[in-house]
DNA sequence: CTGAAAGCGCTTACAG
DNA sequence: CTGAAAGCGCTTACAG
């Protein structure tokens, strides 16, 4: 390796032996034209025989050539301010590679419009990015996109929720079948034997929201695991206007006289809360995400739990890991889970996201 | 940052407005001696107002001091052949990174011998190395060792087993406890009402060995959680040698007719398989590690199950994680949690550590 | 106390 | 098809 008796290392050493320039190691080294076959042949056997691996600090220093990283999340919707966090996680990861020459570009989509999905992965692959972090919100589209990423060799990152069987450089983000479970815990300690639970799933496309579903069925199988026998009254709500919840909310109620724990699988919980003071009816409340609005609701004592899964650290640990691997080489967790936080009045003060 | 109309950054940028060398400039950076107060007043207030970022790729390029991570685990002893797969993880890891300047200095102690561990920590303290990594065996002078570290400001990891409280930059191993609780999942799926099991701690020293304690906890927790009334039979064995460990069974076996079961909670299973052997019991047999002896009596048919942790690459995770703590200043997970995988004669020949 | 120069291991124009 | 030189952003002797 070292300077010791002179000894010289690295693409010297191999241009040295090979009787030629590092500039022509370098072209081989690359793949780059304009090389004999010959010396190509003969700096390649060097390369082997040395096993050389290249420095890769030393590589990105003298390159010239800028990385880009595309991430693709939803932008922040008048439904949900959930997305704004994710997005400063970008820049923070941002802020700290950009001096290595990566550049983060970000689209953004509208998650109630499929078409502005493809458009954006349209877009992203006019760019030839280097490496993509993506939401997968659509997940039949979401599939063709990483699909056709894994045919042009770009790694890919899910963000917020997986899709299994993509061959994807990781997954960050909520152990969705967890978290549901977890709430499920939480609400079999809140119930009495008589009471029952409300189960909301409220997205304009429920039909496609594995991740909803996902957290429904660990909710489930929590109290078959423990067998215990707890009614769950179901709903899919698909309009997220407050008049059309309040009017589903209602006629669940009517319905199921004794339900009084409403568990709400995703960050729309805030407005169930303000369904439910319109309603005039007090109900255990149980909810996703670390928002302004469900925190206002959750210190005024309209909301009881928040689970919450740090989704700032999520999209800052995905172009972290992007870079790591792609600029340096390191090997990357197929799975990096995120802890399932419970947040109440009385701990959110202290939640750092 | 960039070139666009000649604009200087980094380091020479700082010069240029404070009117000095770089060299003037780096030694503020580093607080070496040698700059008036003055001038590295002016500096520092440049630094300051550029919010100056250095770029650690080329840092570490440029410097000739090598960095010293040291590793301190058990050797290979004739009890175990454990150790020896987080030495290899350790090797790997070192191959990857000496080409960056950095050391991994080796040490070893005897798992039956406090004094030896105590010695190598002092050993270590002499080169004063960048970043330690340990298995903390012996509580006691592991805590008192990585205080130590603390003070010094050498970050450390733990791996295998976890010592909380100590501000380590991370623990790499298995999750104890819910290892515990997975074999007893295992074992309740297995044995019927009337049966039982023993539960066998094998350590020289088991007034210490918090992680085997750790592992029963989960194992115990599992049937209370799950309101199952299982008879527990518990021998704690001090002596390691086959036939201590064999009276100690046999005692076990006739006192308690309905035992079908053994779970030993670490890698010595293999030996109590033998002395099953030599007693002429079929027992079911649970233990630890994916390790030569083991994986021989599982082939034999005299092991049921082994949960593994991949010891190798835990070590190997330690390593790498230090180093791009130290060298590019990455953020490390706080608890790096390593799945827990159940072998058995079906799957053995698939299993990569 | 300070500066000028060389060099870390690469890549990138440029010249031939 | 190939080489020589400059440079990436730092650190390290060395000279004064």
């Amino acid at each position: 390796m070292a300077k010791k008796d002179g000894q010289l290392s690295g693409v010297k050493e191999i241009a040295r032996r090979a009787n030629v320039s590092i500039g022509t190691v370098d072209r081989v080294l690359h793949n780059r034209a304009g090389v004999s076959p010959k010396t190509r042949d003969k700096i390649k056997a060097i390369i082997k025989e040395l096993d050389y691996q290249p420095n890769l600090l030393a590589r990105r220093l003298a390159s010239k050539k800028v990385i880009h990283i595309a991430t693709l999340i939803p932008t922040v919707s008048k439904d949900t301010s959930f997305w704004s966090q994710p997005l400063q996680g970008i820049m923070r990861a941002e802020a700290e590679v950009q001096k290595y020459n990566i550049k983060v570009d970000k689209y953004f989509f509208d998650q109630d419009d499929k078409t502005s999905f493809v458009n954006q992965t349209k877009k992203i692959f006019r760019v030839k990015p280097d490496g993509v972090m993506l939401s997968p919100d659509f997940v039949d589209e979401a599939t063709a996109f990483t699909n056709k990423c894994s045919k042009l060799d770009i790694p890919f990152v899910f963000i917020d929720s997986d899709i299994e069987g993509q061959n994807s450089l990781s997954y960050i983000g909520p152990h969705l079948y967890d978290s549901g479970y977890l709430a499920a815990n939480l609400v079999s300690y809140i119930l009495r034997e008589n009471e029952s639970v409300l189960l909301l799933n409220i997205s304009q496309r429920m039909y496609k929201h594995h991740h909803l579903l996902r957290k429904e069925e660990g909710f489930r199988a929590y109290f078959i695991d423990n067998s215990l026998n707890k009614k769950i009254t179901k709903v899919d709500i698909k309009k997220s206007d407050r008049h059309s919840i309040e009017k589903e909310i209602a006629a669940s109620l009517t319905k199921n006289k004794d339900i009084r724990l409403i568990f709400v699988t995703n960050s729309r919980v805030s407005l169930v809360a303000q369904c439910l003071k319109k309603l005039k009816k007090k109900l255990i409340l149980i909810g996703y995400d670390f928002i302004e609005e469900n925190i206002k609701a959750l210190v005024d004592g309209d909301i009881d739990f928040l689970i919450c899964q740090k989704p700032g650290e999520q999209a800052y640990k995905a172009v972290m890991s992007l870079y790591q691997y792609i600029v340096l080489n390191a090997t990357v967790d197929r799975m990096q889970f995120m802890p399932i936080d419970i947040i109440t009045r009385e701990n959110y003060q202290f939640y750092k996201n």
